[in-house]
DNA sequence: TCTCATCTAGGACGAGCGTCCCAGTATTCC
DNA sequence: GGAATACTGGGACGCTCGTCCTAGATGAGA
């Protein structure tokens, strides 16, 4: 196990915990506990908790970008990309009811601890909406793509949230066939 | 200042920094700060600070079982009720776009706490699920009344999130309009 | 084999946390 | 006026936190 892959391991192990915990609650104990090593090796890999949470965001913005560009490939017309967007609130159901939308949750407690990498944070959801946007405008909605591409983001966000509040995976499977539903109105338009 | 008062105050600073600092990242010393007695002092009224969160969730479910009346009252068409539900993005839309709402984000926090009362948080989307589930009733949506009062509670969560993560009040006029609309679409069916 | 950079374990540190105690001060009621 | 009660301030407690130091292990290249 040379450094690259213990590095990966903490940010893994960090990405992991601050979704179920949340950043604060997460100390470097926890995550030193899960990769197996003692708190003071962790200090040669991350010399502060901003440290290892920026790491952490990177990651998952590399990880968005990927899944992005797949969709990109898998999905012939923008519709299907769209769709494909959508979905992974029914892929990822059982998480979202336990701990909500990792994007959101992070960006809002980032927000009340007014700390420096809540745009970075915020950065992931610019991400969707870059990409569901362009999705939009194939489909022939140049005018109002981007505010369509703020809607589908708000609305799965508040399917998220409910979800977790009431921890109701069924009212997840409800809303996704609705947004199906809007989303071949809005190519009807 | 009597007993009930200093409580009272206490109870009012707590809800304050918990909806802007969240409640883990807020500490007792915090909130003797704002109310200007002893932590020393504190200890009288509440043992824990769990006790704290309690007071504070119930005195939030107290007021907006009293919004829900309020609303009641003064709109005389259930349309015009829901459409009070909807305005009050707009009218908090400077500190939900600051702070994101503080029922939702209660909640998630409360959540990846394992907290033991995030059921008690959760109360208060059951409050307005509750009450919107019946307007939609009176509008003649007996079948579906409760997955409208979802879906509208999805929504507005969904618009907060974003307006926070986005520091855009703009997208919060965007969408309560579109909610209104949404609204009157559903009176017409 | 020796060297040097890389990596590790364990623990020290100062600070802040939630909790708790207690001596002292008001206030109330007989 | 005295006693009981309600309330307050100051500080101690044990703990965990993020941070930081250092001596030693490991391994690759000369």
């Amino acid at each position: 196990m040379d450094a690259r892959t213990t590095r990966d391991h903490i940010v893994e192990a960090a990405d992991h915990l601050f979704y179920r915990q949340g950043y604060e609650h997460t100390s470097f104990s926890d995550i030193a506990d899960v990769v197996q090593i003692s708190r003071g090796n962790f200090y040669f890999h991350f010399k502060t908790k901003d440290e290892i949470l920026d790491a952490v965001i990177i990651t998952r913005l590399a990880n968005t970008r990927k899944m992005l560009e797949q969709w990109e490939i898998e999905g012939k017309q923008p519709a299907d990309r769209i769709r494909s967007f959508i979905h992974i609130l029914l892929a990822n159901r059982a998480d979202i009811k336990r701990y909500g939308c990792p994007v959101g949750t992070l960006c809002s407690e980032l927000a009340k601890l007014s700390h420096a990498s809540q745009p970075e944070a915020s950065e992931q959801f610019t991400l969707f909406r870059t990409w569901l946007r362009r999705q939009f405008k194939l489909l022939g909605r140049e005018a109002d793509a981007d505010a369509l591409a703020m809607h589908l983001l708000a609305r799965s966000q508040g399917v998220a949230m409910l979800a977790n509040a009431f921890h109701d995976e069924q009212f997840i499977k409800r809303e996704v066939k609705q947004m199906c539903d809007w989303l071949s109105a809005c190519t009807a338009n």
